[in-house]
DNA sequence: ATGATATATATCGGATTGACATATAGAACG
DNA sequence: CGTTCTATATGTCAATCCGATATATATCAT
């Protein structure tokens, strides 16, 4: 799944610029599956567009610069629907909570109470995403997919397991770490 | 959570090899929430060992090359320890069985019910690595640490919540997508 | 006997990340 | 009223990372 065919995806929805896709994929509707950074979105669009797969529009702004507002063309759409028969790859997860809870004897309660309180609180902007997506006070076009409604509700069900799991098992873990830790940072 | 990092975590439980490491983030106990490939577990490990934080010892083989065994050192271990204790980065998860789910309307019904089948094959691997981990067949160090067996669990809650889910919607996501597809490939 | 799988290290091109540079409008704050 | 923060908007760049490939051999299966 590389930058060029998440693009495709996100464009197959409406146009948008460089800067709307960047958001699509950190804030909305794509955001629980899908991350990709301004470094690799602007030359990915570039390629793209000498593929003809996209093509752009310049719209002139005073102040800020000038948007690039780019449209998948129908090339495009048939090269993403190809994609999308292509055997699909494993889901990738890396998590730095895991990590921390999986080393808990190696540091403070302190360390391991925060590290629980930003995950639990990742995990509410998340399924906050999912609310604010399927509201009808943001009218975008893939919120009317059925395929989108189904992945919400896949994400809903799966992140809120992992929310529960973590409030009922909070102590449990928060006990693994030692104190001695927490004396000797107050110490410092 | 960069590949040092990592390299370090799994140093922490127990002496390895750049291979075994690879085996570690892929089959291991790591592999559910870690993944790290050769072209960065190799570098990697040359950095450390110049910083200091692992040192290597050389067993000659014959036949397949001479296996070099990493051990973490007391400044690799403090090292570890510090890092531990910043704040931790978001989960960052990637899924293209997701994406194909969100555009079902685009594809075939065969498309997706492939898709689904090999999700549903992969997290009952991961469920299954879950359990070997568990067994007491595999003598690892870290399976002995409290905050393994925490995750672990999470993960089994966390995944069988996603299995349960697909199993449940299955045919829903089928029913999106169109007959046509199938007919249209299978007359090619 | 031929092929697949496992052990083991390592490199390399291309893709990706995260930080930075640039520029301005508008809101918030004391 | 000045300053700081946030948002809009495009883009570059060094460092890192991934996926594929190369090399070499033992073992197991067909």
């Amino acid at each position: 799944m590389n930058t060029q065919t998440l693009i495709l995806a996100i464009l197959q929805f409406g146009e948008a610029t460089g800067y709307e896709i960047k958001k699509q994929s950190t804030e909305g509707a794509f955001s629980y599956f899908v991350d990709i950074s301004f470094g690799s979105i602007y030359p990915a669009l570039s390629r793209l567009e000498a593929l003809g797969f996209v093509t752009a529009r310049t719209e002139l702004q005073d102040g800020k610069p000038d948007k690039k507002i780019y449209s998948i063309t129908e090339s495009g759409r048939q090269e993403f629907r190809d994609t999308l028969k292509q055997p699909v790859l494993a889901d990738k997860f890396k998590s730095e909570f895991l990590l921390v809870a999986m080393c808990a004897e190696l540091t403070s309660k302190q360390a391991i109470a925060d590290a629980i309180n930003k995950q639990l609180n990742d995990i509410e902007q998340t399924l906050q995403v999912f609310t604010d997506v399927s509201g009808d006070f943001l009218t975008e076009e893939c919120c009317e997919s059925g395929g989108t409604k189904w992945i919400i509700e896949y994400g809903r069900h799966v992140k809120s397991a992992a929310k529960e799991f973590i409030e009922n098992n909070r102590e449990r873990l928060i006990d693994l770490a030692s104190d001695e830790a927490t004396y000797k940072q107050a110490a410092e």
